[in-house]
DNA sequence: AAGGGGTAGTTGAGGACACAACTATAACGA
DNA sequence: TCGTTATAGTTGTGTCCTCAACTACCCCTT
């Protein structure tokens, strides 16, 4: 079967992109850096912070994260040294446990947030128009989309 | 400062784009397993294949890779040892290098390329509008420049 | 109630990358 | 020409992640 290559346009949206998105991740990583945060550290307080009673099932988090279960133990590690989050075991289920934000892991993402978000806009939405906005939307939500039934 | 936060358009943007980016990543390096190849490694042979000669410096193909030049030490053992790549002293300058891609290298490349362009397609390129693909190569092109600014 | 299969989480081993320190070579300025 | 400074690449160390193997627990079936 003949391969059916990327016309120029294809071609063009799907190089810019990759060859983009790794340096768009770093450079906001960079801007966490200061709060002694990296991206997967803020992604796991922002979902800790809002989860009903402010705590996962370690298995949930994981998988919300897109980490191994063995990829969140070791992260973990590193937040629970910091005293951001805590471990609780489960009373009703002796396999599982949560993580729970500590009101210090609270405070810090309440820090962390705002620059965050700044850097989000500074980086990357305030440099786009409302239509491209919307077409990364939706882009990107058809993908998920297909993904999802894939893995189904 | 208050901070400004993303609009619900925005926000959906960011969240999507975030949270898809890294499985259309992952579900497209699963594609290239079957060739024995990751996705660092298919990079590299490919920026190879572009080359003139099929051969670049290690440092530009470190750069054009985004990767230290250990990072790129360490990825040329790999595909050094799978006989993809040959390593030649330049002669002019005695502290270069080049990477040069073998016949075995560009055969793997080209058996490899096809299927990787239809993985493109089918996981990216298929679901979208071409409205949509014209937005993420203006979109990442915005985002790209304003990096390539920031570092200037 | 006993056994078997599934689920939650940790651990050991190994890969890929970054940073910092190092060697070797080149290039420039006095 | 010599010494300083910059550039190319490798190596040691540490981090973050995965996979596979393991423990412990839950639940269902018989």
């Amino acid at each position: 079967m003949a391969p059916k290559w990327l016309t120029p346009p294809e071609m063009a949206a799907w190089r810019t992109y990759i060859e983009t998105s790794g340096d768009l991740l770093r450079a906001i990583e960079k801007d966490l850096a200061p709060f002694g945060l990296d991206r997967g550290d803020y992604q796991l307080l922002a979902m800790l912070s809002e989860a009903p009673d402010q705590r996962l099932r370690m298995c949930d988090l994981a998988d919300s994260l897109r980490l191994t279960r063995s990829g969140l133990t070791r992260r973990m590690d590193g937040v629970l040294k910091k005293k951001l989050v805590t471990r609780v075991q489960s009373e009703e289920d002796g396999r599982a446990a949560f993580a729970s934000l500590t009101p210090k892991g609270l405070d810090l993402l309440k820090q962390a947030a705002p620059e965050h978000l700044e850097s989000v806009r500074r980086l990357m939405i305030d440099l786009l128009s409302p239509s491209e906005v919307k077409a990364i939307a939706s882009a990107f939500g058809k993908i998920a989309k297909n993904l999802a039934e894939q893995n189904r």
